[in-house]
DNA sequence: TCAGTATAGTTCAAACTAGAACTAGTTTGC
DNA sequence: GCAAACTAGTTCTAGTTTGAACTATACTGA
């Protein structure tokens, strides 16, 4: 997680580490009294007021790698929350959507999960929040370009 | 991982996902080139410098939950690179510290790494990180206090 | 002193994770 | 028209993740 020691500059990853795991300890922590995963959340939370997509789709949506998101699906599928079905057009394609059932779900769990995790930011100024985005986008593209450079390195 | 749509506070939340997996996505690159995993290369970090410390103190530093370390702490014994070792006072817990070859290997991955995501650091000002820092503090804070509040709602 | 409680680590089951190799279908360029 | 290159998903391996249950040890208070 941290990757790294008291370096001046590279106090920022700690921090980042740091408040990623607690906003995922607090958002796991409701999950789970749903009786779903969180990548399942994610998953149902992204299907929520669509026709359904393809796992590529699915899988920028939600940051889940697309070889994990098959064993993520199966165990929807088996909970009966979503369904996969064949695309006409493009037949390497499958189309994944929420179920009658998964739609229900999805309209019980997710305005919960919100107003749960509205409780933490209601602890703070939505100002400071806009500016945190700012800069989080800020440090995020620089990993991003630095990412795609070094690779390219490697050739 | 992002476990929300576009709700307007918290679009934080997404930000923070995906410059979190952006800064994990790099340092893990880096991190495989050297033979190590990422939590491997953390552990190896937290130990670099040190007499040596408890699972409990590596876990807290780390991150990573003690029922995790063990494993970590296995495959890092495999590979030469740590040991653990019983304590006299408290016959329950375990010293683990960096072998001879531990220490090489810290001295030379942990440095390059350093060097290595300082590349993308160097993009940005240190005076919007240290804004940065303090923001996520916040936030930080602000999870934590409501996970305590809803944990004890539980009872 | 000794029962109750707390703590340090390990073990376990179920799920997730990444990347790489693979299959099957699609697109491109010559 | 067809080989080469690309893309969508699945499968695989090794490793990490979590919480919970468990073992062994240490502490605490009546």
């Amino acid at each position: 997680m941290s990757h790294v020691k008291k370096e001046p500059s590279l106090s920022v990853i700690r921090e980042l580490a740091r408040t990623f795991q607690a906003f995922e300890q607090l958002s796991a922590f409701h999950i789970r009294q749903m009786d779903l995963t969180p990548p399942q959340f994610d998953v149902v939370a992204t299907l929520g007021n669509t026709p359904g997509m393809s796992c590529k789709e699915l899988s920028e949506k939600t940051l889940i790698t697309k070889g994990t998101l098959t064993g993520v699906i199966d165990r929807l599928i088996e909970k009966g929350v979503v369904s996969r079905c064949a695309q006409e057009q493009d037949r390497r394609s499958v189309m994944v959507a929420l179920t009658a059932q998964g739609e229900a779900l999805f309209q019980q769990v997710f305005p919960a999960h919100i107003a749960y995790m509205k409780t933490a930011f209601d602890l703070l100024e939505p100002a400071d929040m806009e500016e945190l985005c700012r800069r989080l986008s800020q440090l995020r593209a620089a990993f991003n370009q630095v990412l795609e450079q070094k690779k390219h390195e490697i050739e």
